[in-house]
This record gives structure tokens, sequence and C-alpha cells, in this order.
DNA sequence: AATGAATGAGTGTTCATTCAT
DNA sequence: TATGAATGAACACTCATTCAT
């Protein structure tokens, strides 16, 4: 599976930042370039790669547009820093949903709710296709969505052949698709029937 | 199944049309909004829909700029429309690919064939694609690729159940988009084994 | 007086004329230069000389486009010709105003209720400052100017002096511009005491 | 009295500014919003609301045209600061006529010359037309146009009653209207008798 | 006589990027 | 080290006007 998602994006500043006043003089700010990073895929997820630009990242992370500039070298620099960014933690994120499944059942009820995961999912989701996207037209990128392909097949595989874990990860990224596009949400029970029919 | 494609688009202009420099006063172009669609359609396919603008697909359309403006309210409408008119061509594509096939066997290689078109596939797919991730943020398109899907979907129930119909269009979407990505073509027997697995 | 104005403005088209569908096949329209240049008039007020384009005349007017470059031979003309058509209106609608009086007393109250004509009058005292700027950098304008300049003056002579006259109007016209510009009512007295001033 | 003027403007660069060839690279322009607006009053003055685009003021100042929209967020923003600026200078300028002004006889002298005043003033009354003509379809200039109007009503209080001032400014505004409009100059007798008669 | 189609100039505005400080 | 100022290219879109029909 690849385009998918975690909910919770934890990694969203929750400390209470500075406002933009006391933001003058700013000296010390050791992970200003991870926030810009989780700010471009904000952008990124909500509006799209097209709007993704340095003045809207800037505001978004709430930083002045010369930092964008100094961070990093150019807007595709960034883009593909922070596409980076969001396969790490999407990897993680994917493994996570797979702790403590040991039975084939438990696995199923994983996979059907990785599918249905509700508003928290969309964020990830919407960022997984954007890459995938991207990718298709960048081969930088698509080094990128090679390795993030392989560590989601790994992790299925945990659980059944390669060769279904590849199936299942193709069915999975069409699944998520369709349930984003639906206007009325899908039932449960057909994704699980789809998923038990690639178990194996 | 959605975001795939059929090369063929028989549609573009096959005669060569005349010169920028004999175009000069050219009043009468009856089919000029269809052609301006169809350039549309290939910048989109090519350079996706950030680089979609007037200008390039006014140049690709060998058309002055004014003319885009003046057929389309807008960019939106005007891709809206190049969407529409694509979904069209496809879903008659995607009954084409069917034709004749009356076996389960042969409903297979049809399928088969359909994911690994080759490079005419290419455009197709990533057209798909684009609409898909376009419709995620755009009720209008919503509506577009919900009558897409359905299309689909009634073609394969004629081989298939309902269910089984949703699934295979689902996974169709997974497999085109990986057999995109990959840096080296995906086995056929793999697609082959996926697909006979989500028959019924 | 100039720019000011006449409440009514009867010369808007009060019969309910045919909906753009029955409009299809007009052949015979006898007023539509007339009715244009009414168009013009409106948008003029309403939105000022930047905003008078074809396009906005030529929708008010409920007219195609081409229309109005048949009738008049640029946007000038038409600009030219809406004045002179206001001006037309604009000095006989000021000299009712004075119908029927004869006392001091009853030209000073027609006066008075000149400035502060009400809400109808605002678009002809819109339309007269329209005039008066961009007869300041017209010429041809300024010919037009002068004659309904000497036309007020004239009007205003019937009650007293030429030198009084001219003093009257260019009280009223810096009058009606306060008047319209403050944001709280101007008191009826002031304008009276000052009118009563420069009577002869 | 309002839009009228003084001739002086003389905050406009004397100094002969360096040459756009010299300007390359220029990083160090510390007036440059200043000189910005100043252009702007001029187009504005020269040929009215309509041409007064980013283009014609940025050659006007001599700056590039993304340095317009660098320093001021949109066209409407900086018209309404090149008009605020214009009121500032304006009420400064209407100041200094009446400088050592003491009697009455004196206090008309200076009203008359303030009518009359030259080549110099056209520029000055172009842009208080201007700004009252807009100000009539804006509210925001609205604003600026009563301030304006107070500040003038004050200074003329100085020497007469607060009536008689509104008086005056109304009919200030008139008598330079009529004078810039007429093709040949206006007596000057007229203009002071004018004025007698509403000192008081 | 009348108009829909068409176009090139020009509009306000956004942008990635550069650079002096 | 960091950033505000700056700029030229490009953007979507509107316009007056032309012209074939």
């Amino acid at each position: 599976m690849s385009p998918s998602a975690s909910a919770a994006q934890p990694q969203r500043q929750p400390q209470p930042r500075p406002r933009p006043a006391e933001r003058r003089g700013r000296r010390f700010d050791p992970d200003r370039r991870t926030r810009i990073l989780d700010a471009a895929l904000d952008v990124l997820a909500e509006s799209g790669a097209a709007e993704a630009t340095h003045r809207r990242i800037a505001a978004r992370a709430d930083v002045p547009l010369g930092s964008l500039t100094y961070h990093f070298a150019g807007l595709a620099e960034l883009r593909a820093e922070a596409f980076a960014r969001y396969v790490e933690l999407q990897s993680a994120e994917f493994e996570r949903v797979f702790e403590g499944v040991e039975t084939s059942e438990r696995f199923i009820d994983a996979l059907v709710e990785f599918v249905h995961g509700g508003p928290g999912r969309r964020r990830s989701a919407l960022l997984g296709f954007e890459l995938h996207l991207a990718a298709l037209r960048d081969p930088e990128l698509r080094a990128l969505t090679q390795r993030w392909t392989d560590h989601s097949r790994l992790i299925l595989s945990r659980f059944t052949t390669p060769e279904a874990a590849a199936r299942l990860d193709a069915l999975l990224e069409g699944l998520i698709m369709h349930e984003l596009l639906a206007t009325v949400p899908q039932p449960r029970e057909a994704t699980r029937a789809a998923i038990v029919r690639n178990l194996s």
C-alpha cells in the first residue's frame, strides 16, 4: 500500500508557537527546517502542488519568505524533501497499523480500518496521491516512491506472500482512492471482501 | 476501472494543420473548441495541471491566446470541459476493450492487456490520475468521476457481479499506477494472478 | 448650474423589453441607438468612465456586442454622444425645475430643492461630474460643457443678473458635490442661506 | 475648499535620478514608496484614474513593475495612499496660502489668487476633482475627503464664521471647476465679487 | 444591415529567485 | 546566519476593435 495515510499527523507543531509579533529577532530555531517541511506538506495536502508556493508555505510555517530559499536551494528541492519526510513518517505510521497484529483476522481488520480511516486519513492519502502523480513525471521522486512501495510490501509480507503483498498494495491504493472520491461512504463489507480475496 | 487508458485517441488531428503564417486572419474554424480541449488534455497529460496554462494550451493548439478566453469562461471551465471530453472518449475506449470478448479467459486477457497497455496507454492513465486528484478537491469534477466510475463498473458487470466489478475497478487503478511507477516492467503473470483472484 | 441632476431620468426604457431569448432575430429596432446611449449613461453613472466598456454597455442595453461598433465608430464617439444626450435631457430637466416659478421666493425654493434632490438626483449629478472631469482633458467635450453651462446660466438669468447667474451656477456645483460627499445630510437652511447670498 | 490646489508640489524629485541603465541591481532606495506615490499622482492628474495603471505609474516612477506590487497590496491601495498623500500635501499648501494673511482684504486676495492659480494649480485641482469623483463611489475614500473638507473649513474659519467657511468651500470648488473648464480665462473681478458676497 | 467569431495589446497580480545588508 | 527588498517572467483575464458572413 502506499498513497494512504496515517491519521494523527502528529508531527504538526503541537506546542503553542510564538505569535508573529514575538517572532521578531528569533535567534535560535533549530527545527525550523522541519517546520517548513511540515508546512509544505500541509499546503500540498490542502491545496495541491500548484498552490504550494514559497509564499504560501512560508506563511503556513510562520517564517519569513527568505528563510525558505535560505534552507532549500529551490522549490523542487523543498518539495522533494517534504515528500521524503512524508514517506518517512508515513512508513512509520504504516508499521504502527500492524503493531500487535498476529492473527489473520486481525490483519484483515487492520487493513479495513486503514482504508476507511476517517477524516484524519484524508491528509495522508492526498499527499500519497500527490507524490505518486509527481513521481510519474520526476525520476528523482520515483526513487522515493520505489523505496516507499518496497517498504509497504515488506511490512505486508510479514503476514502473507510477497506476491499477495504486491497485490494488496495495489488494491489498497485503488480502494482508498475510490473511498475518497465516493460521494457516499463505501460499505466496509465490500472492502473486507476485496481484501480477503487477495490475502494469499 | 478508471484512471487508465487506451492509446488510440484517434480524434487528434492527423492532417497537417496550416502553419501560423497562413493562419493570419482565419475567421472560420468550426472545431477550434474541440481542438483546444484536445490540446488541453495533451498539456495536462504531459506536464500536469500546474503547467496547463492558457498560454501553453494555446501554443499547443496553435491558436491565439485570446481564443481560449473567447471560447471558455475561465481556465477552470476549460479544464472541466477537457476532463469531460476525456471521460467521454475514455469510456468509449473502455467499451472497445471488451468488444467481441465473450469467454472468461478472453475477459482476463483483455484486462491484463489493458493494464500493460504500452506507451500509448500512458497518456490516458496520466489523465485519469490527474482527473482523480483534481476531483478530490473539486466537487464539480467529482460528479464527473462518479459518472465515469459508474460507467466503468457497468461495463465490467457484463462479465461478473457488481461487487466483483467494483473490486476489479479499484484493483485496476492500483495496478496501473504501480505499473507506471515501476522502474522495471512488472510481470504480466502477477497482474493476471491478481485479476483472476478478483474475478467473481 | 451644471453637474447636477434631474430625478426621473424618464428616458430609461419603461416598457418591458423582450428577453434575450426572444431577441433572436430582432429585425426592426429603430431606437436601438438611443437605448445604447442610455445604457452607456447608466453604466457611466453607476461605475464610472473606466468601467464603461463596450461589453458592459452592450449587456446593459441587452444588445449584441457587435451592435455597438456598428452604430458608433469607437468608444470615444459613443461616450461623446452619450454625454451629448445627457446634456440635452439634463437641460430640459433644468428648465422644468423653474416651470411656473415667478417670485423670488419660489426661485430660491426651486434651487434648494434642486440641490437636495434625493436619490433620484444622484445619477444625474454623477454624470455631470463625470462629464466635467472628462471635459477637462478632452477639448471636444469642452465644447459640450460650454454649451451646457451657457444654457444653465441663461435659464438662471431669467431670475437674476448674468453675473449672479454665473455665481449661482458655480455655487450649485460645489453645493451638490459636497452634499453628495457628505456622510450626513447637510441642512437645507445652510443651502438656502448660501443661495440667498448669491441671488443678485 | 477642496479640489483645488497649489502649484509647487515641491516634493517632486528635482535632482536628475539615475538612468535605467545605472539602476540595474539597485537594492537600496529608501524613499521609493514615496516616489511611487508621487508618480501615481502625476499619472492620475495627467491622464485620469482609468489610465493610472501599474505599468504607467511604474514607468513614470522609473521603477520596475514588480516594485509596485511589492510595496502596495493592490492598485486600490496604491491609489488610496496616493490620494492620502495628496490630501496631506494639499492641506499643508492650503495653510500656506493664508500665511501672514490678517486683514479681510488680504484674505480675499488670497482666495482670488487661489482660484486663478495659473497652470501650476491645474495639477492639484485635477487631482482634487479625481479624488472627489472617486470618493463618490468608494466609502473609504469618502473618509479621506471628509477629513480634507473639515480641514479646509477649519482654516477658512480663522477668517470668518463656520457657516461662511462651508459656503466659501463649496463656492471655491465650483469656481475652480468653471475656471478650468472655461475656454477663455474668467475675469478675476467676477471671482472677487462672488467671494465677497460669501465672506460672512 | 447586423453580428458572432476572433485577436493582439494590455490589465492586475503572483511568482521563484537574487542579493545587499 | 538570516532576511527584507527587490525584479522580470509569467499568470488569468478583459478589452477595443476587426472582419467574414
